[in-house]
DNA sequence: TATTTTAAAGATAAATATTATCCTTTGATA
DNA sequence: TATCAAAGGATAATATTTATCTTTAAAATA
């Protein structure tokens, strides 16, 4: 169990009880959603308010302490901010898996047939994960 | 401006006037929000339900004549069903544009790396369009 | 073409999801 | 320890999406 005191400081934000234990279960869980982060906090702060979960989770969208990952199909996760990387989605189970796939060759494609100024590449795999093949 | 009365029908939907102006201002606009879907309709329509809008957009996803796509940042957007491709956004203005790049070599890579069956990739590449820059 | 059937449209209520507000509590700093 | 800005909790307000019900009309068919 990490503490992440210092990196909530590092992005500006307060190390409070709340914002300790979404950063733990984001750490533990990968990628949540919303709904699931609450259920999961409830259990720890008996009278946490959903009102909390989405001013945490904006606020730590606007620090990049954290990133939204959106799914095809599904509700948007949230995951702890790392090195860029790609997801796999299994449409059977939802689950969400991280991959790291270089895209660098893509993006110098796409530089190449279009007039866009590129900065970043979201990809997001569907298929079925080996548990549920 | 294209009839879409037959392609309607070959998606099981039948072809009312709603649909062929929702039909027509995909083919014409690309890419729309629900917002701004309604608003245009409105101006066809004045009396048409926002309702009629969403029923819709779910039945002609589920039949596959159309497509969302996942923006993000910013709310999803939907299209007519076309050949496979991926996307370009702005982050200046919000501009949507298709980009048709092959990802065969990175499915690839992602079938070898991972026990995933893969059968769908989403590329959406942000930057700043030629008009922005 | 007239009739019948069934799905879709419109109006609107209901349900969900998200944000704002207000007051209390607390983390950070000195 | 005292101060203060920020965060939490409760809850109201908005926004988004879906459901329901009645009317209308597309499509099938007699
Ligand atoms: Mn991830
Ligand atoms: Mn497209
Ligand atoms: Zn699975
Ligand atoms: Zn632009």
């Amino acid at each position: 169990m990490i503490n992440y005191t210092d990196e909530l400081r590092k992005h500006n934000l307060k190390a409070t009880p709340q914002r300790l234990a979404i950063s733990d279960a984001l750490y533990i869980n990968g990628h949540m959603s919303i709904e699931v982060l609450y259920e999961l906090m409830l259990k720890k702060f008996n009278s946490i308010s959903l009102a909390t979960i989405y001013k945490n989770i904006n606020l730590m969208m606007e620090n990049s302490f954290i990133q939204e990952v959106k799914i095809p199909n599904a509700k948007s996760v949230y995951e702890l901010t790392k090195t860029a990387h790609s997801h796999l989605v299994c449409d059977s189970c939802g689950e969400v898996e991280d991959i790291t796939i270089d895209l660098d060759a893509i993006i110098d494609e796409a530089k190449q047939i279009s007039s866009f100024k590129i900065d970043k590449a979201s990809l997001v795999l569907s298929g079925v994960c080996k548990n549920c093949q």
